[in-house]
DNA sequence: GACTGTTGATTAAACATTCAATCAACAAGC
DNA sequence: GCTTGTTGATTGAATGTTTAATCAACAGTC
């Protein structure tokens, strides 16, 4: 349907944003191989092109990287809030719910890096305040696609806040029960999604 | 309906389960206010009454008290299946949807402790499989009792398996989102699982 | 008097951060 | 167009602290 999308990794190293990005670059990567919890500033340095040290010219601290690389992913999830791409209400509804439920479609390196940023946010106060701002942006944003829907006659007449709610709920879910356990119940998981989907809002 | 479970806190304390338990509640304790990336041995030492060097003689390695400490939590949690407490097939399915997505029923402490700890699965495999095994049995218990009320009479005639794990799902996306971004949302999402239930579950 | 539990001090490594020193680029003044 | 000064990027080594883990000594108990 929609042609696959680059992977995150691949997109913070294609142009050169020069040496912050390249550090962020370097920091998903560390992220993605140690783990949060054991990431030290040396391994992100032996994934950096250039000197440890010179992390330390472009920022105050590993805090402060991390957090950087969390506002940029976040930024890139956003842009692939439900309705970016496809017009057609029930396409958007469908896409989003294929990437984020799906098997195929999902970005599982970034899935799982994203997810244990998302982790830090239960003792980290700048942490939460990301996911907080995120959780809004994209819950209203699939509100928003489904009170078009409504409009246009293609949806029947529900609480598209409530139904909002949910469906993103079930995507968190989905996605964190993935990355922690393996996926081999996602299909029945994403029947199951569709069918009340079908149920409830299609017409 | 069902009073209010006494908090794990309260559980691993009340017994005087030895020292391995103090240890274990110290661990908990810690794990609660420093979270896991940022927790020492000295942090379980300053919430445990005895000595701090008295944990190496109990285990081998700070590693394997939070693994212990897993454990643990993973048993009282199993104890949670729906239905251990009820009998009937819906207030089975309704105790358990109140207890894993609902706002009051819900012992935060130990959802955010429990889930940071799930996301060390991501990066680390000791985890990981305590995990999947741990999904296994909450959701198989769910199907177990979808079935038994479908036979009863009450349920219609569902897939069983695929609607404990849509609903095993919620519940875990519900967790996380309400531990890592607050909870203003919680209750239209309980009321859209409701929903889904009536229309497609309940007979 | 051996065995178990407990303690405070100690060690060695890991770690985040700093520092002094180059280097390359560019601009100003002559 | 050559010198001199300035700035930001970059490096490798150094620093001081934190941290997990060990150890030697002591106390109670069977």
């Amino acid at each position: 349907m929609t042609e696959q999308e680059p992977y995150l990794i691949d997109i913070l190293f294609d142009g050169d944003g020069g040496t912050r990005e390249e550090i962020l670059a370097a920091t998903f990567k560390a992220l993605h191989e140690h783990g949060y919890s054991e990431l030290t500033v040396d391994d992100i340095g032996d994934e950096f092109e250039k000197s440890q040290s010179l992390i330390y010219h472009h920022y105050d601290s590993k805090d402060e990287v991390l957090l950087d690389l969390l506002e940029l992913m976040i930024e890139h999830f956003e842009s692939h809030k439900p309705g970016t791409y496809v017009s057609d209400p029930r396409d958007r509804i469908k896409t989003f719910v294929e990437m984020s439920v799906g098997l195929e479609s999902m970005d599982r390196t970034a899935a799982g890096t994203f997810t244990e940023l998302r982790a830090q946010a239960i003792h980290d106060d700048d942490y939460r305040e990301q996911f907080v701002k995120y959780d809004e942006v994209i819950q209203e944003a699939l509100a928003d696609d489904i009170r078009k829907g409504i409009e246009a006659g293609a949806f029947r007449d529900v609480d598209a806040e409530r139904m909002a709610t949910w469906l993103y709920t079930v995507t968190v879910g989905t996605t964190f029960r993935s990355v922690t356990a393996g996926d081999s119940w996602i299909d029945m998981n994403e029947e199951e999604v569709n069918s009340h989907l079908e149920n409830v809002l299609y017409r």
